[in-house]
DNA sequence: CGCCTATATATGTATATACATCTATTGCTG
DNA sequence: CAGCAATAGATGTATATACATATATAGGCG
């Protein structure tokens, strides 16, 4: 019963907007990884540590744009359910994380879902769009962790 | 030494993307803000209701797209400093917000510090790339709301 | 080698955020 | 009007997030 209620107003606000829209967005992947146990952070984790084999805590802030010191308390919870291992590296202050047998395999039975949200959602924005959100996204990520300093 | 260590890598994950550039964002704008005393949100908060004037706290969260009882903390806060003065609408369930003196002139404060932060990004960020970047924002933050059923 | 500084991560604390559940009201419906 | 479903917000709990500070280890230098 009333169907369009309030669109939502323009914020004006780079970061406000980007605040919303991670607010939208984390409901909506969250709720399609909900019956796999899995938040988006975490399946995000998955992800990078799938790609990029084993790196330490510092990288994976890096990756994510992250203060890896965040990433401790995150990264225990997923070490105690054994989906990542970790190991002291040469250089014994870094913790190397990897993928473990348990944690290849949840992002295997998460990923349909993670797709078939991600398709649902770029069939509404269309194939432009979704390249051009992703690419602009990015950018400003780039120019606002620069000037940030987040070297 | 040593400049561009690693661009950030693409995520592929919109949800991802989004949670990524509102960290760098908030970093940057939260350091903006920070010699106010006010954290980005706070100042969102402020700035939604000098434009919307009083407003109840469930019509803030439809604006911000947050759910509503997350406000009821961080409202807390900002009523106890008197930056927002609350009363009992009509219907006695809702609480009307509305900018308090002290609210205002901290809002009339914090205003340059935010707009020297979003032109200094602006200008990196270029003109048409900014237009783009808040319009193709809110188009998903409507459609992942739409889809997430936050009507 | 011993000292000093820098770096990687851990811990304490505060805010941001959601969801499940609870309470107070409202509003419909018989 | 009584009863009951729906709604607005409050509260309990869990995760996400940052920053200041603490700890352990590295690396450079005399």
């Amino acid at each position: 019963m009333n169907d369009a209620v309030h669109p939502i107003p323009d914020l004006y606000c780079m970061c406000a907007s980007f605040r919303r829209a991670s607010r939208a967005l984390s409901h909506l992947y969250d709720a399609a990884l909900r019956p796999l146990g899995l938040r988006a952070t975490q399946f995000t984790i998955l992800q990078v540590l799938s790609r990029a084999g084993e790196i330490s805590q510092g990288q994976m802030g890096e990756i994510l744009v992250m203060d890896s010191t965040t990433l401790t308390r995150t990264l225990r919870i997923m070490i105690r359910k054994k989906w990542i291992a970790e190991r002291r590296g040469k250089d014994r202050r870094e913790r190397l994380l990897r993928l473990d047998k348990a944690g290849r395999d949840q992002f295997r039975r998460a990923l349909p879902a993670w797709e078939k949200v991600q398709e649902q959602l770029g069939l509404q924005v269309g194939d432009a769009r979704w390249h051009d959100l992703l690419k602009l996204t990015d950018n400003v990520t780039t120019l606002a962790a620069k000037e940030g300093g987040l070297s």
